[in-house]
RNA sequence: GCCCUCGUAGCUCAGUGGAUAGAGCAUCGGUCUCCUAAACCGUGUGCGCAGGUUCGAUUCCUGCCGGGGGCACCA
């Protein structure tokens, strides 16, 4: 039982016993200054209006009530501010907080069985395969895998998704861009593709390969080589020819009619998005015959639908137009509009120095991902994506990211797991054993330096949570750099192998360091950054860490 | 014009329907006979503007201003 909960419990009895019989929802939280307590709950302000009393006078009624009968560690029941109730707890608690992570270890710690099983289906990335990766589809390959793996530490089955687009005016343009640059390296065709790699590949391609396949091929590859060395990987990978060629789109064209939701304009079809919340009636059947891209994609959608309980498509701020119009196909089709979720993150935009670097295929000048993840690592790369929440737009200036990479934010986070490991190391040479843990007295961890450690690690499960439910990764990262900080800060004003150090102490210590890594470990799985052994002095030629993923 | 999104410290960003809004960077100044100084400590007049809902709004709603993105029989 949480220490959350055994509150949760004291005041829900509380509120019984002062007479209130609906309780409002309330909330048991950690305060955000420490001065105030420990735990704290407002349920004396929700309850007050239905209780008929000031928030004050029911907020004393339930510090009476659990003061006479109060919870294990709780030291003190206090009244404060508008009515909080808050509670003070002997270190005690932080002591069993130690020995639950601990014996949960990186694996088990945050855990939790909300998805109870559940499927989730999310695609992220799905870039179009006319090309390599750039910088900006970097941003939805590191969000969406984190989110992944926050719905696999909730319980969720996951399945990561990518859709492939192979058919379609933009894979001709490709493959003429190709085609054109074998045959003639000179001039380029207007509208057609122009990076780097056109040529390249024109040059790599045999004589007699079938343009189109081949350079559909050679993207995939590329792409996947690039997503494997950032350390996102896909469960599933849709291709849209396979998916038209099997028929799924002409079934759901026929479920469309069936439904009575398209009808014919202009020699076109269009599906009646705007009965379902989108702003226009959308073109699904060209008027030369043609499917639109939008037809397969509804077939691809109502096919995750059979696989996931939720279905969640990433996507970038330049496509959120898409969302109403997949939601009303999604609902036309009769399907749970509930289950679906779109998560559309703001562009990144890069900077060299002081100026702006364009994106695009077809505009060339792009920043490969694959350059980016060459010069500072995935590491560095993932958690410069992972630093802030997808609501605001990235900036990335290339220069300051590879000069600054000694002072990247990464570093103070492995090198405080780093720190911890190489305590061992040091305790292993001078011929110091940690005891088990059971045998460990806890009750001397009770310096400000080690609680704050104990209580940042205290939180990790909640935040965790709210991180999954928010979708939201980027918590993570603020938790871990919060936690890192506070470790520092221990490990700065508490030697554990100095000879000055009592023997129970160094124990407890100990044993307080290896609740601290976990609990980076934990953080660092979720971000899919390496949590490693050592970390190369600064000054010495960087050495290869080594790392457990 | 319409739609989405953002506006918090010099800069980059966290944050919350509540009780005194936080980090990092930058600046300046301190810490290694001591488990790696990629660390630690000190240094701060800020929630774009105006209304509304609420016991309480930086947080929710509306309008305005400003930045970004989108409004194809492209994907």
């Amino acid at each position: 039982m949480t220490m959350r909960d055994r509150l949760r419990a004291g005041v829900g009895a509380a509120l019984r016993e002062a007479g209130v019989s609906e309780a409002a929802e309330f909330s048991v939280e950690r305060p955000r200054r420490a001065s105030l307590g420990d735990w704290s709950s407002n349920a004396a302000l929700t309850c007050a209006s239905s209780a008929g009393t000031a928030p004050r006078r029911l907020a004393e009624q339930i510090a009476a009530s659990m003061r006479a009968d109060p919870p294990a560690h709780v030291e003190a029941v206090e009244v404060a501010g508008p009515g909080f109730v808050n509670f003070r707890l002997a270190p005690s608690w932080l002591h069993e907080v130690l020995t639950e992570v601990v014996s949960a270890t990186s694996d088990g710690y945050a855990r939790s069985d909300v998805g109870a099983g559940r499927t989730v289906s999310v695609e992220f990335v799905s870039a179009n395969p006319t090309g390599p990766l750039h910088a900006g589809h970097g941003r939805w390959a590191v969000y969406g895998d984190a989110v992944c793996r926050l719905l696999e530490r909730g319980g969720y089955r996951v399945l990561r998704e990518f859709y492939v687009n192979d058919r379609g005016g933009q894979i001709d343009r490709f493959a003429a861009s190709l085609e054109q640059a074998r045959s003639d390296s000179d001039s380029s065709e207007s509208g057609g593709y122009r990076g780097d790699y056109i040529a390249e590949w024109a040059a790599e391609m045999p004589a007699d390969a079938d343009v189109r396949q081949w350079g559909l091929r050679r993207a995939r590859h590329d792409q996947t080589e690039t997503l494997d060395a950032m350390g996102v990987t896909f469960d599933l990978y849709t291709s849209e020819a396979e998916l038209v060629a099997r028929g799924a789109m002409d079934d759901i064209l026929e479920e469309l009619h069936r439904r009575g939701v398209v009808y014919k304009l202009d020699g076109a079809l269009l599906l009646r998005s705007s009965d379902f919340g989108d702003a226009e009636d959308r073109v699904v059947v060209k008027s030369n015959g043609e499917p639109t891209y939008f037809l397969p994609d509804i077939a691809y959608h109502h096919e995750k639908f059979g696989r996931g309980d939720t279905v969640i498509d990433v996507l970038g701020a330049d496509h959120h137009s898409y969302v109403p119009r997949m939601r009303a196909a999604l609902a036309a089709l009769g399907l749970d509009i509930d289950a679906y979720e779109a998560r559309v993150g703001q562009v990144v935009n890069l900077r060299r120095g002081g100026e702006s670097v364009r994106m695009g295929k077809r505009s060339g000048g792009m920043v490969l991902m694959s350059d980016l993840l060459d010069s500072v690592g995935a590491d560095i790369t993932r958690l410069v994506y992972l630093l802030q929440s997808i609501d605001t737009t990235l900036s990335i200036d290339l220069d300051a990211l590879s000069a600054q990479s000694s002072e990247n934010p990464v570093y103070y986070l492995q090198y405080a797991h780093a720190r911890i490991r190489s305590l061992g190391r040091q305790a292993a040479a001078r011929g110091v054993e940690r005891v088990p843990l059971a045998e460990a007295d806890l009750s001397v961890l009770c310096g400000e330096r080690e609680l704050d450690v104990l209580r940042t690690l205290a939180d990790l499960p909640d935040i965790t949570l709210s991180a999954m439910q928010a979708r939201a990764p980027h918590q993570i990262t603020a938790w871990a750099r919060n936690h890192a900080a506070t470790f520092h800060r221990f490990w700065h004003d508490c030697p554990i192998l100095s000879s000055e150090t009592d023997e129970n102490l160094r124990q407890a210590r100990l044993w307080l360091v290896e609740a601290a890594r976990t609990g980076l470990a934990v953080a660092l799985d979720i971000l899919g950054v390496s949590a490693p052994e050592r970390l190369a002095p600064v000054d010495e030629p960087a050495a290869e860490a080594a790392s457990s993923r």
